[in-house]
DNA sequence: TAAAAAATTAATCAATTGATTAAAACATTT
DNA sequence: AAATGTTTTAATCAATTGATTAATTTTTTA
């Protein structure tokens, strides 16, 4: 019951098994992850995980918790800022979204699949009610009233994230070539934009 | 070592086994499927599992060679047919796709998540040497030259993906709405085509 | 129908795995 | 330095889990 103690060396041990377990979670998900594994990959004893975050499902919702918010929470800001305008906003959010994205390529497929899973994970999303108050829907709203406002942002979050997502086979398509996929998605910052530009036009 | 006997009845116990094995592993995953859920979802004794499909990787392999077909194959024949001049291919695959897909909810989520673990299964997808030969591509190449054609391969399928990986987040986005993300995606139908017919003209 | 083969079951095994324990090593306080 | 508190370790536990076994029931063959 006794709540962690907080030494002056928050660093070192309880931070080395957390970032052993964003790796190690992150790759093989949460079923697949043997806190061994874990163990292993910070060079600690496996006891200490155990002291240090009671439970393996108790660091893994610390390890989620974070990702929820990286995925969702790198977004929001962009999209809810009022002082920019939409067309910039896209810019914006394209261009920052893949650079995070590019740093964290298991993010989107880690965050999504587990989502699936623990239905508690959900209530505390950041997302409570985005529906009307972003700034982002607004704007879309004003330029098209005649298509659902969630219509275009699936469509842009998803030319953003689904590359991430399909890593793996557009390897494959690619023989295998990381760098021409670093290449790609370099490209896509402009492109995005651009269609999603022409998309707006549509009728 | 013996090969399995095929009788004449290859539906029953068999196939109520490699059914059920389908629905849990689309489910839950392969980590976290146990071997007894598959017996218990079958109503079969657990040493049947083991009598018909010798071991959880055997069967698993066999559900995901199904699945990697039906999410891979589904679109294949489509934009491979060169007799369907490229606007109509696109209207064919989004439509064609999204209805698959509507049977097949949790398919991309599996599929591309089991992917990034077993490297054997990535040789055996049909994914090879897609780049030139597929008609498709060369139409692509044809109206806009100076764009990679995997850049519109990527956009176009992953618009019509994103919203099934994504689908719990969507629903809490809508308020956990199953009837209204079914109307978003029939919408689609006709908003996808016509936003990729935008975006081919887009300079 | 009797014998052989195939299918099914209950019980069990051995390995894995999350977690705990008790002792040791280390650090801090008095 | 002794006492106290904290961190780390090796060993072990109990539950889970994939798989096997040996016996039983059902089906097929002769």
């Amino acid at each position: 019951m006794a709540e962690k103690v907080k030494t002056k060396k928050d660093f070192s041990t309880e931070e080395r098994i957390k970032k052993a377990a964003r790796k190690v979670f992150m790759q093989k998900g949460y079923a697949a992850t043997r806190t061994r594994d874990i163990a292993e990959e910070s060079g600690i004893n496996l006891a200490l995980l155990n002291y240090y975050f009671r439970s393996k499902e108790k660091l893994f919702h610390e390890v989620m918790m974070e990702k929820i918010q990286q995925f969702f929470g790198a977004l929001l800001p962009i999209i809810d800022d009022p002082s920019t305008k939409l067309e910039s906003k896209i810019e914006l959010m394209v261009s920052g979204y893949i650079d995070m994205l590019s740093s964290n390529p298991d993010l989107p497929l880690f965050v999504l699949s587990e989502m699936r899973n623990s239905s508690d994970l959900k209530k505390i999303l950041p997302v409570q009610k985005i529906t009307d108050k972003l700034s982002f829907i607004q704007q879309l709203k004003e330029k098209r009233p005649d298509v659902n406002p969630i219509q275009f942002l699936m469509t842009i979050i998803g030319m953003i994230v689904f590359p991430f997502i399909a890593q793996p086979a557009f390897e494959l398509i690619l023989g295998s070539n990381k760098t021409e996929l670093q290449k790609i998605l370099q490209q896509r910052k402009k492109l995005i934009p651009m269609w999603v530009k022409a998309m707006l036009k549509a009728k």
